[in-house]
DNA sequence: AGACGTATTGCATTCGAATGCAAACCGCAA
DNA sequence: TTGCGGTTTGCATTCGAATGCAATACGTCT
């Protein structure tokens, strides 16, 4: 009774008939009767390294081919726990940086077997949400690039959900982390600055809940201080290209005292500020303003702009967070890993010396 | 013996224990037994529609919240046969078109309670292996913005997958299909430029896979011929923004001769194209040169550029393709729709009288 | 109270693949 | 031939939720 799903069905039509059975997909049973074994058998087939003499695969793969069958995830998933679902956080607001790692991450992860679940996130309601969406589809993991509080955080940990943050992390937690740290470029730039002998700064800071934002502009403020660079005057933008123009302006309400070099918290209000600075103000990039940023993001590099920037190594960075979720996601008791890149500068032509 | 899943486990630690039990998420077994009802009267609650007792419902959802209980939308997909998972294909390569309708696809099929499983797409090969994990995750349906062949569409159609494509269709096949045609503003622009005292014009192609390229260049070389413009002087780009500044080289190569007028069949290669016109060939946008794009992608409103174009409604597209692949997943045998957006002369300060 | 109709509830089965365990098989040596 | 070790194979169960059907409860009317 229990035991009987093999042969029991109302009379086929043909055995060997359609991939396709009566328009249901093929399952491991269909592909088991054709090949006149067992379903685990088939089952066998399909997993690496399992016991299974070589008459018998070629027997079923033969069967599976004419079939069409392909294991079905879903199944799979319910009876191993693993979904091979990796949930993907991205911020929503178009800021360019994210299309770029969403990207690259989506290609390793395939290459080790894990799919993606996109969500993007705007407020921390959507990020609540998301969490249980992802809970329910049982994944595997999580990478966030986008922000998460820290009570959604334990409710993943609670959950024993491994999750890897993408540039950015908690003071207070230990996490899996994936960072870019750019204080040498920061420095670099920094001194570079001071000796094209500049001496009134603006910064341009991200959105106030965004971690690296804030740090960028906490080590360049470092940075000045150390140069005993006294005037520095920060405003406060939001990412956005428009925000940088409207921070740009309000940098410069005193055109007599105004800053002579700028320095974004990222590439895109850089280069709001740059058009600016050009198109209204009609200051000169680099001659009358030097300007820079963070992240190099594609276009900061098309002729218009040429902006010097900290660049981060999102390649090597996707890799590793792609092999610490996969590691997690296989042994999901490790212990927090923080693996932390070196930025690079991006030698531009939009800073010079002071005017 | 069949019956017994409900309490013959190994004696339970106390009954009301601990929302994961022994690290495990609660199933329905679980809210089940703590709300002393039976397993299906759990999933009932958890189905709009289905007729539960105000009573029961209330003891089965305080359970559940107690257990912090969700739904295991792996084994539901299992049973139903409906995943909610919809696969989206994109392209890679970094267009900046594809982000924007990839965010937005995203919103809007969360907003019927579907996810997204994203892919992306770069070669023909990658098709081939997105569409096999698809079928093993048993999409509710697919939305492709990136290049499918013939038989590759033939597939999904065998397994009954639902299928929209965004911007991109086959002339011999009938599809669901959402799709800008900016004919209309095509004329418009042509016969702008026409006025303006245009006689020479280049045209940049697309990528030779690409239809939606082919297509708009297709419909500017018939208006131009409408208006009798006899020298057009095509050549070959890749949608991206270098292969925009190389085409222009190319089209430039006899300096008297040269076009001066170019429509570019997408933005990112306009942009690229005027860059390359300032920065190397020195020429000025628009008194010396009028460019022209399609698609209208956030930063071809920059400032530095402020690009005519032709703008898609990707709001509106996205809208109709989520609209339509959501109806599809409920009712697979529907016949294919067709949906066609206007598009929209976007306004910039590209283009001017013939020099 | 009895009869009837409707609204709830539970039982048992189902989806498709994976896997522990036992049975069957194979080869080889005694 | 028997026996032993190792390899293949199949049986039966499992994962967690949904659902057709039968059973029960409840309300109403006579």
């Amino acid at each position: 009774m229990a035991s009987g799903r093999q042969k029991d069905n109302p009379p086929d039509e043909a055995p060997n008939s359609l991939p396709l059975i009566r328009g249901r997909r093929a399952t491991s049973y269909d592909v088991a009767r054709l090949a006149g074994v067992s379903q685990s058998a088939v089952s066998r087939c399909f997993k690496p390294g399992a016991s299974v003499s070589g008459k018998m695969r070629e027997r079923v793969l033969k069967a599976a081919e004419e079939l069409e069958y392909q294991p079905n995830a879903i199944a799979r998933g319910l009876i191993t726990q693993r979904s091979n679902l990796v949930a993907v956080l991205v911020s929503g607001r178009l800021n360019l940086y994210y299309p770029e790692v969403l990207f690259r991450l989506t290609d390793e992860l395939s290459k080790v077997g894990l799919r993606v679940l996109l969500f993007t996130v705007d407020s921390e309601d959507d990020a609540e949400s998301v969490i249980e969406q992802a809970w329910q589809f049982q994944v595997d993991g999580l990478i966030s690039a986008s922000h998460l509080s820290r009570a959604q955080y334990d409710l993943l940990q609670k959950r024993s959900i491994p999750v890897v943050f993408f540039n950015r992390y908690f003071t207070d937690r230990s996490t899996n982390v994936v960072y870019c740290d750019p204080r040498a470029q920061v420095d670099a730039l920094v001194e570079r600055l001071v000796e094209f002998g500049h001496r009134r700064f603006g910064l341009i800071r991200g959105p106030k809940d965004n971690m690296v934002g804030f740090e960028r502009i906490r080590l360049v403020t470092e940075a000045l201080q150390r140069y005993r660079v006294a005037e520095i005057r920060e405003v406060q933008g939001d990412f956005t290209y428009d925000s940088g123009g409207a921070a740009l302006q309000e940098l410069c309400v005193h055109p007599a005292t105004r800053p002579t070099a700028i320095i974004c918290a990222n590439d895109m209000m850089a280069l709001g500020c740059m058009d600016e600075a050009r198109s209204v103000l009609e200051l000169n990039i680099p001659d009358d303003l030097s300007i820079a940023g963070f992240d190099g993001i594609g276009m900061s590099q098309f002729a218009s702009y040429e902006l010097t920037t900290i660049r981060q190594p999102i390649g090597r960075m996707c890799q590793a967070a792609v092999a610490m979720i996969a590691a997690r996601a296989e042994l999901p008791d490790q212990s927090n890993e923080r693996r932390v890149f070196e930025g690079a500068i991006l030698e531009g032509r939009s800073i010079a010396k002071a005017p």
